[in-house]
DNA sequence: CCCCCCCC
C-alpha cells in the first residue's frame, strides 16, 4: 500500500506550528543514555524533504521498540508531540502518541530524498545527538505507575501519565476510533498495550448521546446522571477492618471543566473497577450514590462525593475534548518561605540527595516507611520533602531524578519543609519541559551551586521554627529566657568584630577543640585530652555586634561562622596575625558594616548568679537582596491585611 | 462501609 509522507511536517513539528496527524517515515533510532529507569529512545524522522534526530519516544512507546516495531524505514502516524524547548536553545520533539502504519518491509525502502533539516543551529544532525552532556536533555523517565501495565497494586498509581493525560496519555491511541492499523493489519499492534484491550468496547460512547451533566451539577437528590470526566488520582487497594467489620477498597478523584469529586468503590466494585479505571483517562460514570464529603478528609473543592455500587457505570470515552487535564502550579522553592504553614503545593526539583528509607514509630505505635529527600531548583534553594510508605521504599534517588510533586504539604519543621500525603502525587523524571529545564540547568550549573537549604535539620533550628525577627522582637519577646534556646533568623549589619582574643591557641585532636596550655617548653597541655602535644592548632571565638535599623546585639561567632563572616580560615588568620599585623587588621575593617542573613541561638546563661541573655550565631550567609525585599513585601501585606 | 497524611 503506498503511503504518502506529510511534507512539511518536520518543519511544523520542530517548529510546534500545528499538524494534523503527519506522516513520517523513521530513518533512524538509537538508544540514548538515560538517568535512570526505562531506556530512551531518540528517533530520526523524515517527512520526504526533510530529515530531523531529535525526536524523542515516551517511554510509554517504548513497546514498540520492545515488539521490534521501530525498525528503520517503517512509516509512522505521529499523533501526539510535546514540545520541550532547553534553555540553550535546543529542542527536543517527545513523540507521546504514535501508530505503525507500515513496517520497513513494506515500506521498502527510504521515501524520497530528504536532506537534514536547517534547525538554525549548526549542525542538526548533532541536535541531542552528541550535544554535550548528554543527559541534559534527558531527564530519565518517569517509573512504573500502577496505571501501566507493571502490577497494579505497587504504588498507589502516582505516575506522570495520570497528571499530565493530555500530554502523554498512549490511550488517544483508542481501538476505537476508525483506527490507520485497519488498514495496513500489523501483527504486532502497539495497541496491545493498551489497557483499553480489556474494556467494554462494545460500549460505545454513542450510547451517551444523553448529556453528559457538569460534576459541579450533581446532588443526592437527583439519580438520573451521567457525567464525563477525568481521573486525576488512583489510589491503591487498602484493606480496613474495625468495629463495623471489614473490607477493601479503592479510590480516585475525577475532574471536568465544572469542578471535581472524589470516587469511592468498596469490596465487589473494587474487583470489577479497579483494573479499568486509570489516570489520566476520560469515562462516562453514572448511577453511582452521593453522599455529603467529609470535609476533614478532603481538599477537594465538592460538597459531596460518590460511592459506587452494583449498577453504577463506568464506561471509557475516547473523547476528552473539553475535559481539562490537571495541571501544577510548581512553587519555586524559595517562594515556600513566604507561603503559609500548611499550605498544599505543587513542587519540582532535582532530587540532590536523599536519605535512606528507614522505618518509624508514630504517635499511635503504627510503622511507617519515611525517606526525606532534598530537592534543588533554579532558585538554588534546597527543601526537604518526605515521603511516606511505599513511596518511600520504592523511590530511587541515585541518580539525582528530577521530582515533580503534586499536592505536598509545607510544614514549617526546620523552617520549611515538605510532606507528601496520601493525595499527594510523585512523579519521577515526568515528560515535561519544567523537568527537561531543571536536568539542564542543574547538569550544566545547579550540581555546582553554593546552597542554602529552607530545612535547617541540623544544630540550627532543631525542634523548632526559624522565625524572622529583628533584633529589638528578641528582647521585647524575651526570647532565649525559657527554659530551652529559642531560635531565629535576622538580617543584620556587623557593625565591629572584636580582634583582641578572636583566636586561641586549641588542642590540635581532630575532634578536640579545647584550649590548650602554652607550657613554655614548647609544648602544648590538654586538660580535656590529658596530653601535650608539640603543636596546636588556631580556633576562633569572635564577639561581635550587629545592628539592624531598630537595635544592636552582641553576639559570639565560633569557628565556622566567624571563618565565614571574616573570610578566612583561623590558620591563615592566626598566621596573619603573627607575621602581618597590618593584614590582619584589615580583615576586620572589611568586616565592618557588612550586611549578612544570621541564624541564631538565643539562650539565658548563668554566671555566678549573673545571668544575662547570649546569641550566637549559628549560620551566615549572604543576603539575597531579591529575597529580602520579597520577605518585606510579604510582611508590610500581612501588617495591611 | 474508608478517612492513614505520620518522624525528627
Amino acid at each position: 500500500m503506498a503511503v504518502n509522507l506529510t511534507q512539511g511536517a518536520i518543519e511544523a513539528l520542530f517548529e510546534d506550528s500545528p499538524v494534523n496527524n503527519p506522516v513520517l517515515q523513521l530513518l533512524n533510532m538509537r538508544q540514548v543514555s538515560s538517568a535512570s529507569g526505562p531506556p530512551r529512545f531518540r528517533l530520526m524522522m523524515s517527512d520526504g524533504r526533510h530529515s530531523l534526530s531529535c525526536f524523542l519516544l515516551a517511554t510509554q512507546l517504548n513497546h514498540l521498540q520492545e515488539e521490534n516495531l521501530l525498525e528503520p524505514h517503517c512509516v509512522c502516524m505521529v499523533k501526539k508531540t510535546v514540545t520541550s524547548k532547553l534553555p540553550d536553545g535546543r529542542r527536543v520533539v517527545i513523540v507521546v502518541d504514535m501508530d505503525i502504519l507500515q513496517s520497513a518491509e513494506e515500506a521498502g525502502g527510504k521515501i524520497g530524498n530528504p536532506t537534514p533539516y536547517n534547525t538554525g543551529r549548526t549542525s542538526p544532525t548533532q541536535n541531542l545527538v552528541s550535544a554535550s552532556p548528554p543527559s541534559a536533555a534527558v531527564p530519565g523517565t518517569s517509573y512504573a505507575n500502577n496505571s501501566t501495565a507493571g502490577s497494579p497494586t505497587r504504588g498507589r498509581g502516582r505516575g506522570f501519565v495520570g497528571k499530565y493525560p493530555m500530554k502523554v496519555s498512549p490511550m488517544k491511541a483508542s481501538p476505537m476510533k476508525a483506527s490507520p492499523m485497519k488498514a495496513s493489519p500489523m501483527k504486532a499492534s502497539p495497541m496491545k498495550a493498551s489497557p483499553m484491550k480489556a474494556s467494554p468496547m462494545k460500549a460505545s460512547p454513542m450510547k451517551f448521546s444523553t448529556k453528559a451533566i457538569p460534576i459541579a451539577n450533581l446532588n443526592p437528590y437527583q439519580s438520573k446522571w451521567t457525567v464525563r470526566a477525568r481521573v486525576t488520582n488512583k489510589s491503591n487497594i487498602r484493606t480496613w477492618s474495625n468495629s463495623k467489620g471489614e473490607g477493601k477498597l479503592f479510590s480516585f478523584e475525577i475532574v471536568d471543566e465544572s469542578g471535581e469529586i472524589k470516587i469511592t468503590a468498596f469490596n465487589k466494585e473494587v474487583d470489577k473497577f479497579f483494573s479499568l479505571v486509570e489516570q489520566g483517562k476520560v469515562y462516562y460514570i453514572s448511577k453511582a450514590t452521593l453522599k455529603v464529603a467529609n470535609k476533614q478528609y478532603t481538599t477537594l473543592k465538592n460538597d459531596y462525593e460518590m460511592t459506587l455500587h452494583a449498577n453504577s457505570s463506568i464506561v471509557p470515552c475516547n473523547d476528552s475534548e473539553g475535559i481539562p487535564t490537571v495541571h501544577c502550579d510548581f512553587v519555586p522553592i524559595a517562594e515556600l518561605e513566604n507561603r503559609d504553614k500548611d499550605a498544599i503545593i505543587d513542587v519540582i526539583g532535582v532530587c540532590k540527595s536523599a536519605e535512606d528509607v528507614s522505618r518509624i514509630t508514630t504517635k499511635t505505635s503504627r510503622e511507617v516507611s519515611k525517606r526525606a529527600l532534598n530537592l534543588i531548583d533554579t532558585t538554588g534553594k534546597v527543601v526537604t520533602v518526605t515521603l511516606w510508605g511505599e513511596e518511600a521504599e520504592k523511590f530511587d534517588g541515585s541518580r539525582q531524578p528530577v521530582v515533580a510533586i503534586k499536592g505536598a504539604r509545607l510544614s514549617d519543621f526546620g523552617g520549611r519543609s515538605l510532606s507528601a500525603l496520601f493525595s499527594s502525587t510523585i512523579m519521577v523524571n515526568p515528560d515535561i519541559p519544567e523537568a527537561f529545564r531543571l536536568r539542564a540547568w542543574y547538569d550544566q550549573e545547579g550540581y555546582a551551586l553554593h546552597t542554602q537549604s529552607l530545612t535547617e535539620t541540623r544544630s540550627v533550628g532543631a525542634g523548632g521554627t526559624m522565625s524572622w525577627k529583628t533584633l529589638s522582637d528578641v528582647k521585647s519577646e524575651h526570647m532565649g529566657q525559657g527554659e530551652k534556646a529559642d531560635y531565629f533568623s535576622c538580617v543584620a549589619t556587623v557593625l565591629y568584630a572584636r580582634k583582641e582574643n578572636c583566636l586561641y591557641q586549641a588542642c590540635p585532636s581532630a575532634d578536640c577543640n579545647k584550649k590548650v596550655i602554652d607550657q613554655h617548653n614548647g609544648l602544648y597541655r590538654c586538660e580535656k585530652c590529658n596530653r601535650e602535644f608539640p603543636n596546636f592548632k588556631y580556633r576562633l571565638l569572635l564577639s561581635a555586634n550587629l545592628a539592624d535599623f531598630g537595635d544592636n546585639q552582641w553576639v559570639t561567632c565560633f569557628q565556622e561562622t566567624a571563618e565565614v563572616l571574616l573570610g578566612h580560615s583561623a590558620e591563615t588568620l592566626g598566621l596573619l596575625r603573627d607575621t602581618n599585623e597590618a593584614a590582619f587588621d584589615e580583615v576586620f575593617q572589611r568586616l565592618n558594616f557588612t550586611t549578612h542573613v544570621f541564624k541564631n541561638r538565643v539562650k539565658l546563661e548563668t554566671y555566678n548568679d549573673e545571668s544575662r541573655v547570649k546569641v550566637t550565631v549559628m549560620d551566615v550567609q549572604p543576603l539575597d537582596h531579591r529575597e529580602y525585599s520579597r520577605r518585606l513585601l510579604s510582611n508590610i501585606h500581612k501588617l495591611a491585611s
